[in-house]
DNA sequence: CGTCGGTCGTAC
DNA sequence: GACGTACGACCGACGT
């Protein structure tokens, strides 16, 4: 440890910082309760970070009390214009002192004083006693008390230091010029006038030749510039009002008094419980463990045959949970992932561990139980469950009452995990201990916790209707998996690496060196430093330019080089993202490809696909979609694709009743054409391939909540001739926009949307203040509804053909959904039943007040698929 | 040497 | 800034 010189005092402007963090933008930070807990949680990061990195031995945070002090009196206006606190805001700070008194920290406030003066007069003394003060704000004020003892610390990610010479690089003045700098320029925030006319610049400029407010006002006829000039002479008294504003007082008649202010270690307690309230997760983890809690009585089942007796003794209408354990560095469980014990619990509070050391025999006693449907079950993950703990025949796991992975998906879509464990930090403000037992305790704990929620919110239909219910038939596919060519994928590969290295020469020889095409910030130098391509305007927010394939496209007339790297990276993305990747996914016990599909992966409802993603096979280029004729049927099966025609745009023709495109769909017309018809005017006959170009990119973008800007960039047109698109459109389509209108509405006084089937997904950035925020916040509120709803219909559709299928005895597997397409696997002879099958289940899935229409097409492979029927 | 945010590109 | 939802490869900065 270095010697210690000196020692610190660090004084903190807590309300300035309150409201600095009030405005960060992180609506998404919640407790578990639903409180926004952003102030809360950035306040203790920044005491984290400054703790860590200063270890301060004297700490103070100081507020200000509502009371009035001698600034109101002076300028009755002052703070005036501040609206009252916003109600979201007032209810964090409580939990700030919590957290100040959880740390130990003395927490300061003056009666009559503001935090400004109180800091400045403790920063003062502390100096005085040789201390080294540090005044932790944002706020620019403060900058006039920094001297040879006292700095500003400004708590950002990098928590700038100022001393004195950085207080000349910020402001261009030394500190005893500070308030008259800030005088002539005014605060918005803080209600200080200054000088209407005199923006940062001029006030730093009329400083430094004059050396004070009093000097420039005295000598205001000498100056030049007349904006300035006649703000001098005009807004005298106003100027000198705004001086004794800003200065801070260092004369306050109170008394640092140090012993109070040393920093203490917390109250670790206090912190674990305060953290669990809010869900601050990271930051609990950082505590010691948890003492051993309250836990339950757990027991080991020592064979298959005590398992067996464990749950035949369950009673017949009684409740157990079940948890299967897979080894442990197996992050996402799924086909084929090892089981290492399964827990049961039928009491909250206590478990019981079987290990299944013998592979089947543990999952052969579970079988009679798990089969049984009128044996109500708790499990977490009710996929996993079926896919690990049940065999590809009856008996399947029937009787799955409450599966929490979806209860916790239900209730927070857009919250990132779902793991028991994070649900157990959410819900019970407690981390697991690694008991074997633990988690059935926990499944039996929480169950009813959840499912009051769950009700609570209306949740239960959409639980009990689609989401529980598609749960086996995920398991099912995800166990069939998909089946791939090898050779043809491995082929593809070899073609493609040297193609790729002709290109890579061609490039390296065009930019006269060789570098990492496939680094961004590399390709940028080469095209806009070396070449000197002209910059698009407005791209790359980094301090990387985007070199983004519509950049490239803008900049092919201009040279040849961005037209070899857009091939370039056509083909390195189809040999490294599939043709590489593909094989090595191959399951070697089943020479096929088994992805998981996520049903809490999305904050629509819709599903995920990963290991590999399935649901992002290339389609659209001649190249791409021979990627997609390495995905096969077996020998004497066929591959057979159903797909929803349009069943976004039929969703919001349902959800909002448009009466066009209502009638539209019954007509059974081409949509994009009838939309043509409508924005331009022009009958089906007189159209040309661009109107219905265009019209396509409307109604797609419609879904979206699509901007004139947004709409003019995609089809490189004016945002002017865009907007009128737009407004067209809403001409003819009222009822879209009444029904957007009234989305936006209801998400703004619920800060929720819902699909029809009653899903919900927060949106609590609707009202941010950061227009941009907000922005995507009312686009996706517009879009959640239609792409949610959609999503529902689909999994129903699969619910329905899973059970048409299973009741005409039919071999047929489906093995893929790819949000408007299921894909299946069919014995040759099975198609014609099958493609009816399908057909009805997709199409009478959930009547609307549109048909719902698929299209039917099968081949050998998932490229080469036509048409039939 | 792992983690993580940024950029890019694929799908619907 | 500017059109919604995903997954994943790659780069490069960062921390150990």
């Amino acid at each position: 440890m270095a010697e210690k010189t000196q020692s610190r005092l660090f004084l903190i402007d807590a309300m300035g910082y309150i409201f600095r963090a009030y405005h960060a933008p992180m609506e998404r930070l919640r407790s578990p309760s639903g409180m926004p807990t952003k102030v809360p949680f950035l306040f203790a990061n920044m005491l984290r970070r400054l703790v860590k990195e200063f270890h301060p031995e004297y700490l103070g945070v100081v507020y200000d009390v509502a009371a009035p002090t001698f600034r109101d009196k002076l300028f009755a206006e002052y703070k005036a214009q501040r609206p009252p606190m916003p109600e979201d805001l007032a209810e964090q700070i409580p939990y700030v002192h919590r957290y100040c008194e959880a740390m130990r920290l003395a927490q300061l406030e003056y009666q009559g004083y503001e935090a400004d003066d109180v800091i400045g007069t403790l920063a003062r003394q502390g100096a005085q006693k040789g201390l080294e003060v540090f005044v932790v704000t944002s706020d620019k004020d403060f900058l006039q008390l920094v001297d040879g003892h006292v700095r500003i610390l400004i708590p950002t990610k990098e928590d700038l230091v100022v001393d004195r010479e950085k207080v000349n690089e910020l402001l261009g003045v030394p500190p005893e010029r500070v308030v008259d700098v800030m005088s002539l320029m005014g605060d918005s925030i803080d209600n200080v006038p200054g000088a209407k006319g005199i923006g940062e610049k001029g006030a730093r400029d009329l400083i430094v030749r004059f050396g004070s407010v009093e000097a420039a006002l005295d000598h205001a006829e000498e100056v030049e510039n007349k904006r300035y000039r006649e703000a001098l002479l005009t807004q005298r008294e106003q100027v000198l009002l705004s001086k004794k504003l800003t200065t801070i007082h260092t004369d306050v008649p109170i008394e640092l008094a140090l012993d109070a202010l040393r920093y203490e270690e917390p109250d670790t307690e206090a912190l674990r419980k305060l953290y669990g309230e809010l869900g601050f997760s990271s930051l609990l983890k950082e505590l010691a463990p948890a003492p051993a809690e309250e836990t339950g009585e757990y027991r080991t089942l020592d064979s298959p045959d005590a398992l067996e007796k464990f749950l035949a003794a369950i009673e017949p209408g009684h409740e157990g949970a079940l948890w299967v354990q897979t080894a442990p560095d197996d992050e996402e469980p799924g086909y084929g992932s090892r089981v290492v014990s399964v827990e049961v619990s039928t009491r909250a509070g206590t478990g019981a561990v079987a290990w299944a050391d013998e592979v089947g025999t543990m999952l052969g006693a579970l079988g009679k139980w798990l089969g049984d449907a009128s044996r109500a079950k708790i499990v977490h993950d009710a996929k996993l469950v079926e896919l690990l703990a049940t065999g590809a025949e009856e008996p399947r796991l029937a009787g799955v009452r409450h599966a929490l992975d979806l209860y916790s998906y239900l209730l927070r879509p857009t919250t990132a995990r779902h793991r028991l464990e994070d649900i157990v930090v959410r819900r019970l403000n407690v981390s697991l201990a690694g008991k074997a037992g633990e988690h059935a305790d926990y499944l039996m704990r929480l169950a009813p916790l959840l499912r009051a929620d769950i009700e609570k919110e209306k949740l239960a239909e959409v639980y009990e209707g689609i989401d529980l219910p598609v749960a086996p038939v995920l398991a099912r596919m995800e166990r069939h998996g998909v089946g791939v060519d090898r050779a043809a994928l491995e082929a593809f590969s070899e073609a493609t690496e040297e193609e790729i290295r002709r290109l890579e020469q061609r490039i390296y020889e065009m930019a006269g060196y060789e570098f990492n095409i496939n680094s961004t910030q590399q390709l940028g130098e080469v095209l806009f430093d070396n070449l000197n391509l002209p910059l698009p305007r407005r791209r790359g927010k980094g301090k990387v330019r985007s070199t983004a394939a519509d950049v490239l496209e803008e900049l092919a007339p201009v040279h040849p080089l961005p037209a070899l790297v857009m091939e370039y990276r056509e083909l390195a993305k189809l040999k490294s993202t599939y043709a590489d990747a593909l094989p090595k996914l191959i399951h070697p016990d089943t020479g096929r490809i088994h992805p998981r599909l996520s049903q809490t992966g999305t904050s629509t409802g819709r599903l995920s696909c990963s290991n590999p993603n399935l649901q992002n096979i290339p389609v659209r280029t001649k190249l791409g979609r021979q990627i997609r004729a390495g995905f096969v049927a077996q020998p004497g099966w066929t591959l057979v694709s159903a797909d929803y025609s349009q069943i976004e745009l039929r969703v919001m023709a349902h959800l909002s009743g448009d009466p066009v495109l209502i009638d539209a769909f019954q007509r059974g017309e081409d949509i994009h054409s009838r939309t043509a018809q409508e924005v331009f005017g022009v009958g089906p006959l007189a159209q040309t391939p661009e109107h219905r170009r265009i019209a396509k990119v409307i109604n797609f973008g419609i879904l979206y909540g699509l901007s004139p800007f947004g709409l003019a960039r995609q089809l490189q047109i004016e945002q002017k001739e865009a907007a009128q698109f737009i407004a067209r459109y809403f001409e003819r389509y009222k009822g879209v926009k009444k029904w957007l209108d009234a989305q936006l509405d209801e998400v703004r006084r619920t800060g929720f949307t819902r699909t029809l089937f009653g899903r919900i997904r927060p949106i609590p950035e609707i009202n941010a203040s950061q227009a941009a925020m907000r922005g995507l916040a009312e686009r996706t509120a517009l879009n959640t509804p239609v792409q949610g709803t959609a999503a529902d219909i689909m999994k129903l559709a699969m619910i329905g053909t899973d059970r048409r299928l299973a009741e005409a005895g039919l071999r047929s597997k489906m093995i893929l959904q790819v949000h408007d397409e299921l894909l299946f696997e069919v014995p040759v002879e099975e198609f014609n039943a099958l493609k009816e099958l399908v057909r009805e289940a997709m199409e009478k899935a959930h009547p609307l007040k549109v048909p719902l229409v698929v299209e039917v097409k099968s081949g050998p492979n998932w490229r080469d698929m036509e048409i039939s029927g």
